[in-house]
DNA sequence: AGAAAAAGTTCGGTATAGCGAACTTCTCTC
DNA sequence: GAGAGAAGTTCGCTATACCGAACTTTTTCT
C-alpha cells in the first residue's frame, strides 16, 4: 500500500519525532483515522483535517496535495520566505514584488 | 444559512461569471453538490474537491478556510507574488530570500 | 405575455470519513 | 525473559460527503 499523502504524512511526523497520538491530538483527529491515512490507501481527507494537520507540522496542504517536484528542502524554504514575506507592511511588499518582476525578466 | 466558505466560494464563482454548472465541471464536483457548499451550513468538503475548486478559481485552499483579516486584493497580490517567486530558479529565490531578511528586521 | 432555455434547488441513496474502544506489537527496565 | 507502558493496528458504527435525476425559478427570447 502507502499512497503519496500516506508517506508524506508519515515522514512529517516522525521528522517531527511525533507518535500518531501527539499528532493527532495536535491535529485534532483521532490517531486511528491518523493511522489510516499514513497507510490506507485512497483516502479522502477533509479539508479541515488535512489544514490542521498541514498547521501542526508546519506545511501547506498543497503539499499533501499536489505532485511537487521541488525537493523537500526547497520546498520548506519557500513556503518559510512566503510566511515572511505576508508579514511585512504593504510598502515593503511593494518593493518585494517589484524586485520579483525585475527576476523574472531576466530569466525563462 | 451562508457559512463563511459558502460565502468565498459563492464571490469568487460570481466574480469569474461561471455558473454552478460551468464551475462544477470545471473543478470536477456536481453542481447540486457544489449548491450545497454555498449555501448550507456546516460543509466540511474533502481537501480534494476544494483544492480542485481553489485551483479553478485560481485562489489557494487557504483562503477557503483560514480566517484571513487581509482585503481581498492583498490576498490576490501575495498569491501572485507566492507564484512567481516558485518559478524562479534558485539563485533567485535566494537573493530575495536575502532581501526579505533585512526587510523584515527593519519593521515590527 | 408566454415558450424555451438556463440557472438554481431539492431529494433519496450509496460510499466513506472519522470516531472510540479493544486488541496487538514494540520497547523498555528489572 | 517477564511485566509494564507506550506505540501502533483493527473493527464496528454513525454521520455526512457527494452524486444523479427530478423539480422550480429566473432569464431571455419573440
Amino acid at each position: 500500500m502507502a499512497t503519496r499523502l500516506g508517506e508524506k504524512l508519515r515522514a512529517q511526523r516522525k521528522q517531527h519525532g511525533l507518535t500518531l497520538e501527539k499528532l493527532a491530538d495536535m491535529a485534532g483527529l483521532s490517531k486511528s483515522y491518523l493511522w489510516e491515512l499514513e497507510n490506507r490507501a485512497s483516502q479522502r481527507p477533509s479539508a479541515e483535517k488535512l489544514s490542521a494537520l498541514a498547521d501542526a507540522l508546519g506545511v501547506t496542504t498543497a503539499y499533501f496535495l499536489e505532485e511537487d517536484t521541488r525537493e523537500p528542502e526547497e520546498r520548506h524554504l519557500d513556503e518559510a520566505f512566503f510566511r515572511g514575506y505576508q508579514k511585512l507592511d504593504a510598502p515593503a511588499k511593494d518593493q518585494l514584488r517589484k524586485i520579483l518582476e525585475t527576476f523574472k525578466s531576466s530569466d525563462g
